[in-house]
RNA sequence: GUCCCCAUCGUCUAGAGGCCUAGGAUACUGCCCUUUCACGGCAAUGACGCGGGUUCGAAUCCCGCUGGGGACGCCA
């Protein structure tokens, strides 16, 4: 039998980080076992869920390259089979109609609280006739669940979990209004999308129950089951909406690139040894449920930063000029045209290195883009003695030829110059480095005289010297 | 409150009874490399929550405690 697994978020929002993680679980076990990941959109909460979130779901799975297969399925247009089923099992006797309001049903909770019990349904309409139903008043349907005894599932991440069938009380299945609630919409559609393995949040675990039933009820193919741990946050809470996780575009905006967010992801709750540093092709060839943890992983900026800096050092350098453009352009309001993107592509390999997140490139390459005012510590690199030898660079470098204006070239020229004059090298480079980019900590100064070339240098270099 | 789940360096984790005086990654510190900064290299600090068992032997198995998390909706 070959796999068939879902994403299945709610659109009532973004896509979360959370989200992300569960979708890139199912993408890696579909890939590994050649099967299928299906795309299933749970918009059946007709109040919360929007079209917007339904695009940022999209939106937010493309850009991290997590595909699926086949058309989306939105479950809302799924209704009537949904209600068909509600329907077949009050027909077997596995479910009934139940008249109490919801008023009533909170006065229930409170009591059963108040008791010490668990704030259940009392299963009030369970076996009452339909002769006692009150006049003017729309049931709802409820699922008859077994109350005795006890259900054991064998989960693929959590092991052996058991649930006494008392803390299942009869859920809901079709609404006042007629509509189906998300136990049974999951449960039709996981079996009729011949789902194989649902990969979830841990927070479904005890739903797992309850869809088990409705499984059984219905004489159909119970899926395997895997509930994967929570992201928690930096305080150890549960990383959720309300409590302002982040979704994927966020991270987008503050310069990380997919790949770096789906190594960091994979890693958070699931292991291969001591790697770290995992390909996608290696993540599908390693990927498996057996070493995914069981205990809830706290989301870390710092080491997803670190390895972001580690991806865009091995990015293509075309690739992040592309990047890195948008955020030039609207972080510092300049627009790059094809000179300066020129300028970029070829100063990349010097900048990338230096940068953990495309906001930081941007800002260190300003000033291939604009010449850049000298900061406070290029101020102090041209005092007196910085402006000195920048004066020497100026007279000497010009008739430096062109055809040796390379990164060698211009190390071997300017360390001669620095040891005519007994000068550290540093002594030589800090005041060009400060004068070409107003900065004191930027890529090799070589690299960059040979990126802007010689009429740009010294343009730059005498600018710098007349304003002084 | 009831039920379920979890528990190794600050954080992410390796570890499936002897390979563990507990390994890797990240962060922090120091040193080296070096035209600055990063990268890289080396080193140092740093953990099996507690208490009982089982066993010749436990981070690994069992029980209890403590701590953390999740679920208890006519939300998904």
């Amino acid at each position: 039998m070959s796999v068939v697994v879902r994403f299945a978020p709610s659109p009532t929002g973004y896509l979360h980080i959370g989200s992300a993680r569960t979708a890139l679980f199912n993408w890696l076990f579909a890939r590994h076992y050649q099967g299928k990941m299906l795309l299933r959109i749970e918009d059946t909460d007709r109040a919360r869920s929007t079209q917007e979130a339904v695009e940022a779901i999209y939106k937010g799975l493309e850009w991290l390259e997590i595909g699926w297969d086949e058309t989306p399925v939105h479950q809302f247009d799924r209704l009537e089979r949904h209600v068909e089923i509600a329907n077949e099992l009050l027909k077997k006797g596995m479910a009934y109609y139940c008249y109490c309001s919801p008023e009533e049903l909170e006065t229930m909770r409170e009591e059963a609280r108040a008791k010490g019990l668990p704030p259940r349904y009392n299963g009030k309409w369970r076996d009452r006739s339909p002769e006692e139903a009150p006049k003017g008043i729309d049931p709802v349907v409820r699922f008859k669940s077994p109350q005795t005894g006890d259900t054991v599932i064998h989960d693929l991440v959590q092991g052996e979990v058991r649930v006494s069938h008392q803390q299942l009380d009869d859920m809901i299945l079709l609404r006042a209004d007629g509509t189906p609630t998300f136990n049974l919409s999951v449960v039709v559609d996981d079996h009729d999308m011949g789902i194989t393995h649902i990969i979830r949040g841990d927070d479904h675990l005890t739903n797992m129950f309850r869809q088990f039933n409705i499984f059984k009820a219905m004489e159909w193919a119970i899926p395997h089951y895997a509930h994967i741990p929570l992201i928690h946050g930096p305080d150890g809470a549960k990383l959720s909406k309300r409590h302002g996780a982040l979704g994927v575009e966020a991270y987008r905006d503050m310069g990380f690139l997919p790949e770096a967010i789906r190594n960091y992801l994979l890693r958070l709750g699931w292991s291969h040894g001591d790697e770290e540093i995992i390909s996608t092709k290696d993540a599908i060839q390693w990927f498996d449920l057996d070493h995914v943890g069981k205990s809830p992983a706290r989301f870390d900026f710092v080491k997803l930063t670190n390895l972001n800096g580690h991806y865009l050092r091995e990015a293509d350098n075309e690739r992040l000029v592309t990047l890195v453009i948008p955020f030039i352009e609207s972080k510092y309001g300049i627009s790059v045209n094809t000179e300066a993107r020129d300028l970029l592509r070829r100063g990349m390999t010097g900048l990338k290195q230096r940068a953990k997140t495309l906001i930081e490139l941007a800002e260190n390459s300003l000033f291939y883009i604009v010449p850049q005012p000298l900061d406070e510590a290029a101020q102090k690199i041209l005092n007196e003695e910085g402006l000195q030898i920048l004066k020497v660079m100026g007279s000497r470098l010009p008739c430096f030829p062109e055809t040796s204006w390379t990164e060698v070239g211009l190390e071997d020229y300017i360390r001669q110059i620095a040891e005519e004059r007994e000068l550290k090298l540093t002594k030589a480079t800090q005041p060009l480095r400060a004068a070409l980019t107003g900065k004191t900590v930027s890529p090799s100064v070589f690299d960059i005289m040979h990126v802007l070339g010689k009429d740009k240098t010294l343009e730059r270099l005498y600018a710098v010297l007349k304003g002084k």
